[in-house]
DNA sequence: TTACTTGCAAATCGTTTGCGATATA
DNA sequence: TATATCGCAAACGATTTGCAAGTAA
C-alpha cells in the first residue's frame, strides 16, 4: 500500500496563519494578497489549491455563504454568519447553533437532512456609519468586487 | 422628469411563466433551455438581463443560495430552502420563517440586521435512493455542473 | 423619433487545471 | 529517486456588457 504524505509547506503555514489571525472571513484573493507580503512568489493557483486541500483535510473550513466569492475560515466547528450587504464582509454570528431547526422539518419533507446554514444579512459597523451607502427601496447594493 | 417604461415583452412573459410553473428553483441556464423551446432565438444574455430586471422590480426573487449558480423563484415572499448535496436541486422548506432568530442577536452584534437566510442541506428524494451517490467521510460531493 | 429591448459576441470574474520545474523525504 | 508541491499560464463556467439592429409607443 502506498503512503501519501501531506507536508506543511511554508505556503500552507502562512496561509493557515493568516486565516487564524484574520478578524473576518477572507476570500482566496484576500488571502493571496496577505500571503504575498511574506512569500512574494506564491501564485494564486497555489492559494486555491491549498485552501481546497486544507479544507478537505478538515484543517480549515470552506464557507458556503452568499456572494460571488467563497470564503475560508480557520475555525472548523459549525457556526452562523453575519454578512454585510454593503461591503461584503463576513463575521461570525454570536449565537449558538440551533439543532431544533432541523428537527422541526422532520416528517415534513422527503429530503434526508444532514445540516443547515444560517446567515444574517445586514450592515456592519463601518457601513452603518457611512452615509449614502445603504440600499434604498427596490435597489439592492451589490457588494463591490473586492479586488 | 423622464419616464421609464417597463414592457412585458414575449421573452419576459415566457420567462415568468416557466418560473411560475417550475416545481423547483431554476438556474438561468435551465430557464434558458425551457424558454428556448418557445422562443428559439432568445439568447442567454437576454435571460440573464431579464432575470436581473424582474428581480430588481420585485416581480421574482433571485435566490442567494449555496452552489455555483444562482437560482430564481417566482415567489417573492420570504421562505427557506432545502438543497440537495448530490444533484444541486433546490426546493422550498415547509416551515415558517422564524423572526425570533433575528431578535436573538439583538445587543450581541454591531451589525444592523435586516434579514436572514436559512438553508437546509441534505439529499432529495431521488438522490436518497440512488446508491453510491452520497458523500462519504471527508469527501464532499460537488453537485454536477448541471449543464 | 425616442427610449427600450433584443441577439450576438466578446469580456470579465472567480476558480480550476495541465505542465514542466523544484523541493523534500 | 520518487512523489508532493510549486509557479505559471491557459482553460473553464457562470455572468455581464458593448454594440448595432429591431421594436413599440
Amino acid at each position: 500500500m502506498s503512503h501519501t504524505a501531506f507536508r506543511i509547506t511554508p505556503q500552507r503555514e502562512v496561509i493557515i496563519e493568516h486565516l487564524r489571525k484574520a478578524d473576518s472571513h477572507l476570500t482566496a484573493d484576500e488571502i493571496y494578497e496577505m500571503v504575498r507580503a511574506r512569500l512574494p512568489r506564491i501564485s494564486l493557483g497555489t492559494v486555491y489549491r491549498n485552501l481546497e486541500i486544507l479544507s478537505r483535510l478538515g484543517m480549515i473550513q470552506k464557507l458556503e455563504v452568499g456572494g460571488a466569492q467563497k470564503r475560508f475560515d480557520a475555525k472548523t466547528k459549525k457556526h452562523y454568519h453575519l454578512r454585510c450587504l454593503s461591503c461584503g464582509r463576513i463575521d461570525d454570528a454570536p449565537i449558538k447553533v440551533q439543532t431544533t431547526l432541523e428537527k422541526s422539518l422532520e416528517g415534513l419533507t422527503e429530503y434526508e437532512i444532514i445540516g443547515h446554514r444560517l446567515e444574517f444579512i445586514g450592515f456592519c459597523f463601518k457601513c452603518r456609519k457611512k452615509p449614502g451607502i445603504r440600499a434604498q427601496k427596490g435597489t439592492q447594493n451589490k457588494p463591490p468586487k473586492e479586488k
